[in-house]
DNA sequence: AAATTAGCCAACCGCCTGCAG
DNA sequence: GCTGCAGGCGGTTGGCTAATT
């Protein structure tokens, strides 16, 4: 029998946080700073534990969250960091510091597993006979999934960036001023323009900083990541011009292509860590598959 | 139009680690 | 060294929404 969760106490709220609990947490941690989360619902008053607390701060109200689609970038990235970390959502989370390992996680099991596990699936499958290749769905093969910004979300959800954003200014400005709910909702009103404006954002934005990418991998990893990245960005980008997932396949298999040949004009790079060239051995491997299959094939009805 | 299914993601749960006493 | 607590992490769940039937 171990010691009860903090969150089972009686009178311990759960579910969804609402607006007002979210200005409570952002204006104490504004004035008090992050951590000592012990303290925080003990004044703040909320009926919040500890935890919970502590999550929805790293989670969402912490500035400097980026929300929405993940781009290209970020999607080689997470493939990368993940063949070399395995499920370590936090140490993947440390290069992509815009992102909670939480949001990561998130996407790799909704987005990028099955996406890789549908590529599996057809390359296992192309192999027994044409007509057993399956219809892929358009999510998130194609590499097109749906940029969360467009998704319709909550009002709240961006009324939480907008908190966020808030502070963001206030981390600015020392003259700190003071958070209402009056502007909170006055904040919500302009959410809709807001969320245009941020998925506009969004779509346009860039890597991150190199600076801002801590050191638990070498530059010449990182610069290896990069090189996937820009990869994976022509792949999907291209793949997103194909209207069929046949098309959107094929455009991966040039990508894995181009893998391949990073990988055999490699001799000017530095030395590939065991588990990086494991990777570009699987890829390589993965395209040869695809080429043998494009042969296969030639009457050109799979690709 | 209603019912059902699938997808997404915020939040929770339980385990682990580090640290202070 | 032991114990209790706080915080961190990864896995899982539940509710909401969109898509499909």
């Amino acid at each position: 029998m171990g010691r009860p969760p903090c969150c089972d106490k009686v009178g311990i709220k759960k579910g969804p946080w609402t607006p007002e609990e979210d200005i409570i947490l952002v204006s104490y941690i504004q004035e008090h700073g992050p951590g000592n989360w012990r303290s925080v619902p003990i004044n703040t008053g909320l009926l919040r534990c500890s935890k919970s607390c502590r999550l929805r701060w790293t989670n969402y109200l912490r500035p400097g969250i980026k929300r929405g689609n993940f781009t290209p970038h970020e999607e080689g990235m997470i493939i990368r960091l993940q063949g070399l970390l395995g499920n370590k959502w936090a140490a993947i989370a440390s290069y992509l510091p815009q992102r909670t390992d939480n949001d990561i996680k998130n996407y790799w099991n909704t987005h990028l597993k099955k996406s890789l596990k549908k590529f599996q699936t057809v390359l296992d499958s192309s192999f027994i006979s044409n007509s057993s290749i399956p219809q892929l769905h358009s999510k998130g093969w194609n590499g097109t999934s749906t940029p969360s910004s467009f998704r319709s979300c909550s009002t709240y959800a961006s009324s939480t960036e907008n908190i966020s954003k808030l502070l963001e200014g206030w981390m600015r400005d020392s003259s700190k001023p003071n958070i209402t709910l009056k502007k909170a909702q006055e904040e919500e009103q302009q959410s809709n323009e807001k969320k245009i404006a941020f998925a506009a954002e969004n779509s346009q934005r860039h890597h991150p900083k190199a600076e801002e990418v801590c050191d638990l991998i070498s530059n010449e990893e990182l610069e290896q990541l990069f090189t996937f990245e820009n990869v994976s960005k022509m792949a999907w980008e291209k793949a997103s011009t194909n209207s069929t997932p046949q098309g959107s396949l094929s455009s991966l298999t040039d990508s894995l292509n181009s893998v391949a040949e990073t990988k055999e004009n490699s001799e000017n790079r530095p030395p590939y860590s065991f588990h990086e060239k494991w990777i570009l051995d699987e890829a390589a491997a993965q395209v040869e598959d695809l080429m043998d299959l494009s042969l296969d094939c030639s009457s050109g009805s799979v690709f």
